[in-house]
DNA sequence: CCAACCCCCTGAACGC
DNA sequence: TGCGTTCAGGGGGTTG
């Protein structure tokens, strides 16, 4: 499930493939446009070049040579390759751009979540891109940004921490990871923190968030080899996934639990409500 | 404003 | 062996 640290890898590597490509056909297989219908998103995609590519929490923006700027959420399952237009598709494709590089950007999505959305310039941007918190490495992400944001809500703290409008771009993988760091337990009420239980936390999210997107780095070759599902993190996490086995830390057996809906992995030993007494 | 729930979609895992 | 059921999960939408 690509989070914030995967889909900057997809930028990262696709940027230089895509800029100053002209895009010469559009096809849509499946309805995965959200914005506007798809006969008007080919018909205004297609001739065009791709610019820059920017990264906004999960969304993925690329912008065109007329200002128009598409964005791209690629939900659970989706995925972006660049593939020789003989090579053949990917079972799942559901958007494909001809570039007359005689390759294609071939939008594949298993389970059918991930949206595109295509905006005039100068258009608001409906993709939910404009309603997220700051990005885990913005200075403005403070403690006390996030006190002020959750510190009354009865919300379990990973809940917060996967509210998109709170922070951007953390999913379930990463907030099990800041929370573990933070020695916190997941389902511990927002509520509870101390102040400095949240200065801990808002630095923690622009730390983690960063050391997995410098781990996450991949060649394009070999991106391009996975089909875009190797994620490299798997390695370095502490306990995502790890549910009943020993804690990296202290050797306690790992637990699941489910809050919000989400599957959560936490140590039972090391994280823990915050030593004092509640707020107010 | 907020919480609780549904929905989308598919494949893997599970149960009989 | 094979078929039916359950579950996972991001985020928008609806309902209470």
């Amino acid at each position: 499930m690509p989070e914030l640290p995967e889909v900057e890898t997809v930028r990262r590597l696709l940027e230089p493939c895509l800029r100053g490509r002209l895009i010469e056909k559009v096809t849509v297989l499946r309805q995965v446009i959200a914005h506007p219908g798809a006969e008007e998103f080919i018909r205004r995609v297609t001739g065009r070049r791709f610019d820059i590519m920017k990264r906004r929490g999960k969304f993925l923006g690329f912008l065109l040579d007329d200002g128009q700027k598409m964005v791209l959420h690629l939900r659970m399952t989706g995925c972006l390759l660049i593939e020789p237009a003989g090579v053949p598709a990917e079972k799942h494709t559901h958007v494909v751009f001809s570039l007359d590089d005689g390759r294609e950007l071939r939008f594949s999505d298993m389970r059918r979540f991930g949206r595109f959305w295509l905006f005039a310039p100068g258009e608001a941007d409906s993709s939910g891109a404009e309603k997220l918190g700051p990005e885990p490495s913005d200075p403005a992400l403070t403690g006390d940004y996030l006190r002020a944001k959750c510190g009354k809500s009865s919300r379990a703290v990973k809940e917060c921490l996967l509210d998109q409008s709170v922070v951007a771009g953390i999913g379930n993988i990463y907030s099990d990871e800041i929370l573990f760091a933070a020695r916190l337990m997941p389902s511990c009420p927002a509520s509870r923190l101390t102040r400095r239980s949240w200065q801990q936390l808002a630095r923690l999210i622009g730390e983690r968030i960063s050391y997995f997107t410098e781990k996450n780095k991949i060649s394009l070759e070999d991106y391009l080899r996975s089909k875009g599902g190797d994620y490299r993190n798997t390695p370095y996490l502490q306990v995502y996934g790890h549910a009943g086995q020993p804690c990296p830390v202290c050797g306690t057996q790992l637990r699941r639990t489910v809050i919000g809906g989400r599957s959560s992995v936490y140590c039972p030993h090391c994280q823990k409500l915050p030593r004092t007494k509640k707020t107010q």
